[in-house]
RNA sequence: GCGGGCGUGGCGAAAUUGGCAGACGCACUAGACUUAGGAUCUAGCGCCUCACGGCAUGUGGGUUCGAGUCCCUCCGCCCGCACCA
């Protein structure tokens, strides 16, 4: 029997590789998905998160949010919007400048790569991007923009009376008008007196981007600064380096002029409230009351911030950190020894290590007393690291009976306690904690006595600022973000130093381009790379009357951080190719922001901070209509990977089976989990996997080695890396679109699991089939199979070819409910991002036309456009199948009609006092009113009650009725 | 410690406004077609019970004719921030 060896044709199947290789093809060169910057449709911006092309390539978790927002992006566009939906590269980063410091080979080669690869991944994907309006942001094109929003920052300024960034111009012309006093050092001067050099130095202080002599978080390991965000517990967030703080002169962004505002736009945008949450915490804003505390026989004054001031009478003592600029001037010779050693040995501990040992407590009295000011009482003067140097005015007044770090503090250096709050209701022991609760009463506070919290704050406040003892203030734990980085793959900071006074580089002379260096380390002297260029100058013309022809100046060597390019590019997808703006006028009023913006959360508190800080500055500059990036932001979870670990048993080569470990002293190792299949080891791939494993001897249950497992994040180290390529390879891209939205909802972090995938591909080889009629295939003819087929029989019946069939037939009534509840679900469901559930519709839906044996084109036709957003290769397929000329990206969304989606009458289920009793046929055209009175009027239901008389009847049309008796 | 989120079968999960809990899929079981099955089709699949029926959404309580859903208590998990005065 010669054709038994077709068995296994693909001729029976969707070929998912010959289609999704012919309509990318086709998507491309017909430029699908192209979109123009006119239309009289309503505009709709969907954005995703760029990437960084790093040279992993992606895992499955990184498209989860691509193939929602692309589900989306369709969507919109079939239900009659123009729609947004490019993609780029965020192409500045460390790993390229990595490889390239090892490697000698130039970040940009590197970057470039990646890019091609990430490029044909996301292809693969089917994702409907408008390639046309691809950025890269190691870009010229793109960075020369880049800069010259830096340039618009450093002429800026933000003036506190109008709540507006302004150009730095109008702030030197009131200066100017106003011979302003302005602080020189430690001087006061006027403006007109003030030299280049000075002037420079004072606005420096007012500039949006500025230099700064600031504390920065030093990276030694790469050489860097970082800003807060790209530090977590101490170390740098890329690469585990440790950070210390380091004072040194720094580009930074004013990013704290905008804490109010960041805050307060907060209300107005539809983004997570834990993404929302960790701005407000980061921004860290609170209300309180700076307090001036005079010293005790000297000139100098302590001024302090509390957020409570109600237990000014319970401080006994104030504590400075240890960088304070008072500590050296009050401390009294007597302890002079002991408070420098002190603030030496504090400065040497880096934040690592005082956030490692947090519950040490240390300090020293600084012999000095300051006087409180309504009691008159001396109170010591303390210098402890608890307080800190950057946060209010690096002091406070310390009230150890309500705050536990004073508490401990002073229990630790016997100092006293008094009580000033009654708390309610409660027995507090204050011998053994800090009541730091905000209820309770004051007592032992003269005019505050018998207040509540809240109002006695109040009071207090009202007092301080009536004896002039101090204000209300705000303070915000935002700091300013460190902006220059030391190292080379990065955009070049558009400045130039003449004599010393840094000056923006002309508009005209940008891109300033990034220079070749012959090494990607910084210099002998420790200078960042950029200093290895040769001729890294800068001419400005017209050249300063003064100077000589050809006169040039001394470029900056640092660069810009990764987010500098991200705080902006949602503008540039606007216009991509504009060479003379950063985007035209036309094309950003009508893309104004993103509608929907989809993307990972770890991005909470450094980019999302960011681009919503440059899209107020550029607004307030009238450079854009919007003051905020995004009015939606969705966060995909994470795809975790499942891993899977083998046993060894200690000094030797066995590898236990994970239910026999317990007998031994074993050590677990990550395995590939390609080598893994059902937490099976295959033994044979094992061995060939590693050198060391070839002679590898195995304790096995019932023959085979059970692996264990657990969900850690997908990472190459952990060996639990799923790439999407050979899942597309192996089910295709629409399987795979499938089941990553399959998964669960789209905002869960979920473990991979490749188990489930085939439930979408039965799914999809469902659908063909029930379109796709068996015909005898010629190739099966060929070989001479001469027996007659039976189409009856299944087996026979798979040695067939398929031929797409449609019935021209009018569809029922009963196959027209199928797809009107469909059309219904898929619409709400992707209006809510909930296309978990969309998925399983579409399989009921295709399960009952199955089981009706419906092959109607009425039906399939609206089928494949709701389909497309899903799984747009198998539904331009069918469509194209079903005659139609043009892609179906450009047909229109169906619409449901209510007609077919319900039954002309509905058997109510009857309960009374909840109890069912029985079921009533009512037609479903009744509405509420009328269905009570059916109700009521029916024999069968009076004869329920039996005189009783109903005390509420609820009726919830198409589901209950019940009746309270 | 503070803040945010969550808790439903063996697993991923559904239940949109308080209205038939567990849709859909995976895994599993049985059967059909088979020389064969990692194909396809049919049926079953929360727990207890031969059955009738009863019990079930982390725990305990409350509101309601009716609670997975709303309110309170406790327990557990995840995420973020954390000496921020």
């Amino acid at each position: 029997m010669k054709w038994v060896k077709f068995r296994y044709s693909y001729n029976m199947e969707y070929n998912f590789r010959e289609t999704e290789k012919k309509w990318q093809h086709y998507w491309a060169t017909h430029k699908t998905f192209r979109t123009e910057n006119s239309s009289t449709k309503k505009k709709y911006y969907v954005l995703d998160m760029f990437p960084y092309p790093s040279g992993a390539g992606l895992h499955v978790g990184h498209p989860l949010g691509y193939i929602a927002s692309d589900i989306y992006a369709r969507y919109k566009r079939l239900t009659g919007f123009n729609v947004l939906h490019p993609m780029g590269f965020d192409s500045f980063g460390l790993p390229a400048e990595q490889y390239a410091i090892q490697t000698g080979q130039h970040p940009s080669i590197t970057t470039e790569h990646n890019i091609a690869r990430y490029r044909e991944q996301l292809d693969n994907l089917a994702l409907s991007f408008d390639w046309d309006r691809e950025v890269r942001t190691s870009d010229p094109e793109y960075y020369k923009w880049t800069q010259w929003i830096f340039l618009k920052l450093f002429n800026s300024w933000y003036n506190t009376e109008t709540g507006k960034t302004e150009p730095i111009e109008k702030l030197e012309e009131k200066f100017t008008l106003h011979n302003a006093q302005c602080a020189v050092g430690a001087a006061n001067k006027s403006w007109d007196d003030l030299n280049e050099k000075e002037r420079s130095d004072v606005l420096m202080d007012y500039r949006l981007a500025y230099l700064s002599e600031a504390t920065v978080n030093w990276c030694p390991a790469m050489g860097t600064v970082l800003a807060n965000d790209e530090v977590k517990d101490g170390v740098s967030e890329r690469g585990g380096y440790p950070v210390e703080r380091k004072k040194m002169k720094q580009w930074s962004m004013r990013i704290t002029a905008f804490a109010d505002r960041l805050l307060n736009d907060l209300e107005g945008i539809d983004w997570s409230e834990s993404i929302k949450e960790q701005q407000r915490n980061w921004i860290g804003k609170s209300e309180g009351v700076e307090i001036n505390f005079a010293i005790h026989n000297a000139q100098f004054t302590i001024q302090i911030f509390t957020t409570r001031p109600d237990t000014i009478f319970g401080v006994s003592y104030i504590t400075l950190a240890p960088e304070h600029e008072l500590v050296e001037k009050i401390t009294t010779n007597a302890q002079r020894e002991a408070v420098l050693a002190y603030v030496e040995e504090s400065k040497n501990r880096s934040d690592r290590e005082r956030m490692a040992d947090i519950k040490r407590i240390s300090g020293v009295f600084t012999g000095a007393y300051a006087i409180h000011p309504f009691t008159g009482n001396q109170i010591p003067v303390w210098v402890g690291d608890y307080v800190l140097a950057g946060y209010g005015t690096g002091a406070v007044m310390a009230v150890p009976a309500h705050d536990s770090r004073d508490f401990a503090f002073a229990n630790h250096f016997n100092l006293e306690r008094p009580k000033v709050i009654q708390p309610k209701n409660a027995e507090w022991d204050f011998d053994k904690e800090s009541y730091d609760e905000k209820e309770g009463s004051c007592i032992n506070s003269d005019f505050l006595n018998g207040l509540t919290v809240k109002d006695a704050i109040k009071k207090a406040i009202d007092e301080i600022e009536k004896r002039k003892l101090g204000k209300r203030q705000i303070n915000y734990r935002l700091r300013d973000a460190a902006f220059g980085r030391q190292r080379y793959w990065g955009e070049p900071i558009p400045i130039y130093y003449e004599n010393g006074i840094p000056k923006p580089v002309d508009e005209k002379d940008l891109p300033v381009i990034l220079p070749e260096v012959d090494k990607y380390l910084p210099t002998a002297d420790g200078e960042p790379p950029l200093a290895r260029a040769k001729n890294w100058k800068y001419r400005p013309h017209p050249l300063p009357i003064s100077k000589g022809e050809g006169e040039s100046f001394p470029l900056e060597t640092t660069t810009m951080p990764g987010w500098a390019g991200s705080s902006w590019y949602f503008l540039r997808y606007m216009d991509a190719k504009n060479d003379k703006e950063f985007a035209g006028k036309d094309a950003i009023n009508y893309w104004q922001d993103v509608d929907l913006y989809i993307g990972g959360s770890e991005h909470a508190t450094g980019h999302l901070l960011y681009v919503r800080f440059w899209t107020k500055a550029l607004y307030d500059l009238g450079l854009i209509p919007v003051i905020e990036p995004a009015k939606k932001l969705i966060n995909q979870g994470m795809i975790q990977g499942r891993s899977n670990f083998v046993y060894r048993i200690k000094d030797s080569n066995t590898y236990v089976s994970k239910n026999l470990k317990e007998n031994h002293e074993t050590i677990a190792t990550n395995v590939d989990v390609n080598i893994v299949e059902d937490d099976i080891l295959d033994i044979e791939k094992f061995r060939q996997w590693r050198e060391e494993n070839a002679k590898a001897k195995f304790l096995l249950e019932d023959g085979k080695y059970i692996c264990g497992n657990e969900v850690e994040k997908m990472s190459k180290s952990k060996w639990n890396v799923v790439n999407p390529d050979d899942m597309i390879e192996k089910y295709g891209a629409d399987c795979l679109r499938l089941y990553e939205m399959f998964l669960g909802p789209l905002e869960l972090s979920k473990p991979w699991n490749t188990n489930g995938i085939s439930g979408t591909s039965n799914f999809i080889r469902k659908l063909w089939r029930l379109y796709h009629q068996r015909q005898i295939s010629n190739r099966q003819l060929a070989v001479g199979n001469e027996q007659p087929i039976n189409t009856e029989s299944k087996s026979d019946v798979q040695f067939l070819l398929n031929k797409f069939h449609v019935s021209e037939e009018k569809p029922d009534r009963k196959e027209l409910k199928s797809l009107h509840k469909l059309i219904k679900k898929v619409t709400e469901d992707i209006e809510r991002f909930s296309f978990n559930t969309s998925v399983s519709s579409f399989m009921i839906c295709v399960n009952e036309l199955t089981a009706m044996k419906c092959k109607k084109r009425e039906i399939l036709d609206p089928l494949a456009v709701l389909l497309s957003p899903y799984a747009p290769h198998v539904a331009e397929e069918l469509w194209n199948l079903l005659g139609h000329k043009e892609s179906v990206t450009y047909t229109k969304w169906p619409e449901y009609k209510a007609e077919f989606l319900n039954e002309d009458s509905f058997a109510y289920p009857i309960s009374i006092n909840g109890k069912t009793k029985m079921n009533l046929e009512i037609s479903l055209a009744l509405n509420k009113d009328e269905i009570e009175k059916e109700v009521m009027n029916s024999e069968e239901v009076k004869k329920l009650f039996q005189g009783q008389s109903p005390k509420k009847v609820i009726v919830v049309p198409g589901r209950i009725i019940n009746i309270v008796v």
